[in-house]
DNA sequence: GCGACTTTGTGCAGGCGTTCACAAGCGGCT
DNA sequence: AGCCGCTTGTGAACGCCTGCACAAAGTCGC
């Protein structure tokens, strides 16, 4: 979340007095500006789902079936994909094709990026084997260590390099995402290298608190956090056994994130 | 998120009109009674920081401090750990040991709980090798996959189990948490044998999305997802290069999750 | 013992996100 | 051609969360 500057504040220069042409909001205009925070991980959920049923022959889906694949709210769900403009023909539903492509391009899924790992132990070999990476136009470009044993090895057809070059092949292949597997006591300093490198997107890894200047987007993926978070909802079940069973959910997935 | 049946209706057994003794809120008295779901994951985060200040020899430490080494606002922090009941003094801060006492106790901690991980491939390895689930009271109690070639091997001295004897390790360990590592196709079959065998906590690494009855929570670790989200902010900076550097966030991690 | 200083705990206002409910719009049937 | 049914797109209300600002309360020094 973060404060993000609530308005964006736009310049002077481009006043836009709630511009509206015939009937497009601004954003279909603008398709960069303001998406919510909350709706761009859902949409990559749509983006998934709407993936898998172009399996089979389906062309159209309706706002309530992609809400029910998806595990959201159809009224939700339509007010997401309203951010990106109006790609649904009313009485009908979405064209599984356009809503993919429209998608994809908010994202900024339709220009491969490169990505960069740093630290190579359990948790980045097996992020280095991870196949739903490729599938989305991420490219695995290089894979970092500090660890003596570790350099110059090869994984999966990459030669793992010393962390200290990070910046030659950053520049060299144009990364623009970094991964960070290392141990906590390295991270804000492999952090700070990749900021250095004008990496300006980190995908953390640590069970610590990095800092950067704003500018870069830091997300983190916390394993402990996660369980402990489940822990709590664990003893508060287990400490009202009895008609405590009132809690809504019946299709999960606990939002945040 | 989800609905979560806001008032979680107290029983009529236990009326409590409002109470408030001698200044203390009722959920002072009763700490298992709603916490924010956006706190809760900031609290995991307190206690994390906590334990990395019990290594040094301080042993008392102000909202501020904490607030700066945890990456929130210190008026927020306060309003997290004032979910727990009033354990800080006035004038001095928080006393380090009865912080983690109570954030341990508030997220269920005190007890250890047995984990299980299903599916061992490059990602179910790296997890049943991650120390930080130890360190804070899980204990994985057992591992499970389908193929036949990894049944029987052992990992980190735990025995490899046929994901078909499941429900019977569960309950001989009292499992409560299913981790899923499986590939896609197999994820919701896995989480209804955890579900089955009366696992209620599930955190899940496929990308996909379950469905489970309630009572049952569940959480999703999606990788992909992440990137997509980095690539989204990505595709928005580089779009404006200039004066677009207006996006408020100095020590960014962008909570949501 | 008292005053000044420090830090907590929280009331309140504002913002963001979710949900409902319905008007607008499109296709198909007669 | 006109009507009917279906589904989208969105205005508006609600609720949760955040952040400010300040009163309450404790400590330290004299």
């Amino acid at each position: 979340m973060a404060q993000r500057t609530s308005g964006s504040s736009p310049r002077p220069g481009e006043a836009r007095p709630v511009a509206r042409i015939n009937g497009a909001a601004a954003h279909e205009l603008d398709p960069l500006r303001a998406i919510p925070e909350a709706t761009i991980a859902r949409l990559a959920v749509y983006l998934r789902v709407l993936s898998a049923i172009t399996e089979g022959d389906t062309t159209v889906v309706s706002s309530d079936e992609l809400a029910l694949a998806a595990g959201v709210n159809s009224a939700k769900l339509r007010k997401d994909l309203s951010y990106l403009g109006s790609y649904g023909t009313r009485g009908v539903g979405y064209e599984v094709g356009t809503l993919i492509g429209q998608l994809s391009g908010a994202l900024g899924l339709l220009q491969d990026r490169s990505v960069a790992i740093v630290g190579l132990g359990n948790l980045g070999q097996a992020l280095s084997g991870y196949a739903g990476f490729a599938s989305r136009g991420f490219r695995i470009a290089a894979l970092f260590d500090a660890d003596p044993a570790r350099i110059g090895t090869t994984i999966r057809g990459l030669t793992v390099r010393d962390v200290a070059e990070l910046g030659h092949y950053v520049a060299v292949e144009g990364i623009s995402i970094g991964l960070i597997a290392v141990p906590v006591t390295a991270a804000q300093e492999v952090c700070d290298a990749l900021v250095a490198a004008d990496v300006t997107s980190i995908l953390n890894f640590a069970p610590t608190v990095l800092s950067a200047p704003e500018g870069v987007d830091i997300r983190k993926v916390d394993l402990a956090i996660e369980l402990q978070i489940l822990s709590y909802h664990e003893h508060r079940k287990s400490a009202r056994p009895p008609s405590a069973l009132v809690r809504g959910r019946a299709q999960a997935q606990l939002g945040d994130r």
